[in-house]
DNA sequence: CGTTATTTGTGCGTATGTATT
DNA sequence: AAATACATACGCACAAATAAC
């Protein structure tokens, strides 16, 4: 419905995004204080609360602190605490050497709990099934949903196909297709029991425990583009993470 | 304005609490809406700016969302204990909500193992374990090994004595005494049943499906500082990660 | 040592726009 | 078409922390 016709945006996010590119290019290193509040006020012509605005959403990705009295400073992963290194990239380079296996193909299906979670106002979504193999051992259990508007850039995709098997990700796949970048996506991790299909899929027992994760993929307009839920066997699969200064 | 009340919170942050445990206890589930901003503004005597302060909070730690002209709704993710334990922030930001028990206190002991996996050239390492409990709830079991010029450091603090209980991290305690900072924290995360102590301590069946989550952490000369063994009930605790881009 | 200016934090009010019902 | 509910943006006042004088 809505065209891509839409170049305008928030000031408070113009500002943000300016921000954030100044302090990635290294404008604001060792401890070199931000404009602050007033100064940007001017600068963009908003009012301090818009600015304030601006500062609110960088200080929760962490990438800003403030300090009352002294003022705003690019957060350095160098001083004291730690940061994390896992990257999307990271997800996508997952495919090396592993290969996907299509379980079931891409096809349109109703499935309320899914369309909840990508925030869809129908109960259709598009899903697929596919497993992961490294070193002839299925390890992992992934069923995929997309909105309709997502998924009918790879519906003819081969990889996506009945039987098919590649070294793809389908976060690679669908990357090219977006007019929007993948920006950022959310991980839960847990355990939970395998269920007949999955149990089959990597062939283990039905209820067994297995490292379940959840990754939900939204772009930079804050739209969700991938619900991807997955079911690991922690005996051929372990998380790791590098947190670093 | 207010003299005497010391332990005085900003409204906002009053609201959002809140609204996180009444999520946490599963009044908002299946799609229930969560009251309007104008609602919230009466019922806590502040402004619809102020219930908005609060909002802005939630939706940044991804436990609810927002939908003009619809309302706000809890993010579905089982109710769980959730956190964020991917940035600094979050890791420290742990302490302010959830109590750190003693289970045995911190002593010299030996540990093949635990040695090993910190590269001393003894077997000799100083370990204490404790929980951590959310609401009441006890959801995880930890174990931390530190060699003895670290433990050194920490061995008379009253919150690693038998029977304490506190809101520090092991890692906040030790941090103002080392002389290198910690530089990384190497994690992995996979599923482990629950032997019989930790059962005991946090309530569950022996050989229960745990969420275990071993970190190593080293400082910037590559030295390991600190080995923690987590054990966390998958019921009550959800591991939640953000990559972006 | 206070005093003052600067800077961020909290909170209120208003107005207007947009999406949904 | 109207009412509801969230989004953006402006304005103001005062508090609290900091730094410089």
């Amino acid at each position: 419905m809505t065209a891509a016709e839409r170049p305008s945006q928030p000031v408070y996010r113009t500002v943000a995004n300016k921000l954030r590119s100044d302090i990635a290019a290294g404008t604001y290193k060792n401890g070199v204080r931000l404009p602050t509040e007033s100064e940007l006020a001017s600068e963009f012509g908003a009012s301090r609360q818009t600015i304030r605005r601006a500062f609110h959403d960088l200080v929760s990705e962490g990438i800003v602190h403030r300090v009352p009295g002294r003022g705003t400073f690019a957060t350095e992963h160098n001083s004291r605490y730690l940061r994390q290194l896992g990257s999307i990239e990271d997800l996508m380079n997952l495919s090396t050497d592993t290969t996907m296996d299509i379980v079931s193909p891409l096809r349109r299906q109703v499935n309320i709990e899914a369309a909840s979670r990508l925030r869809l106002d129908t109960d259709v979504v598009y899903g697929v099934t596919f497993r992961r193999v490294h070193d002839s051992v299925p390890f992992v259990h992934t069923r995929v949903f997309l909105p309709e508007a997502v998924a009918r850039h790879v519906l003819d995709s081969p990889e996506l196909m009945e039987g098919a098997s590649s070294t793809s990700t389908l976060i690679g796949l669908l990357e090219p297709h977006l007019d929007a970048p993948i920006a950022r996506a959310d991980q839960s991790i847990t355990v939970a029991p395998a269920t007949a299909e999955v149990a089959e899929v990597v062939n283990c027992d039905t209820g067994h425990a297995m490292l379940r994760v959840d990754r939900l993929y939204s772009n930079d307009r804050d739209e969700l583009c991938e619900l991807a839920l997955s079911y690991f066997l922690p005996e051929h699969y372990t998380y790791r993470i590098t947190l670093r200064r």
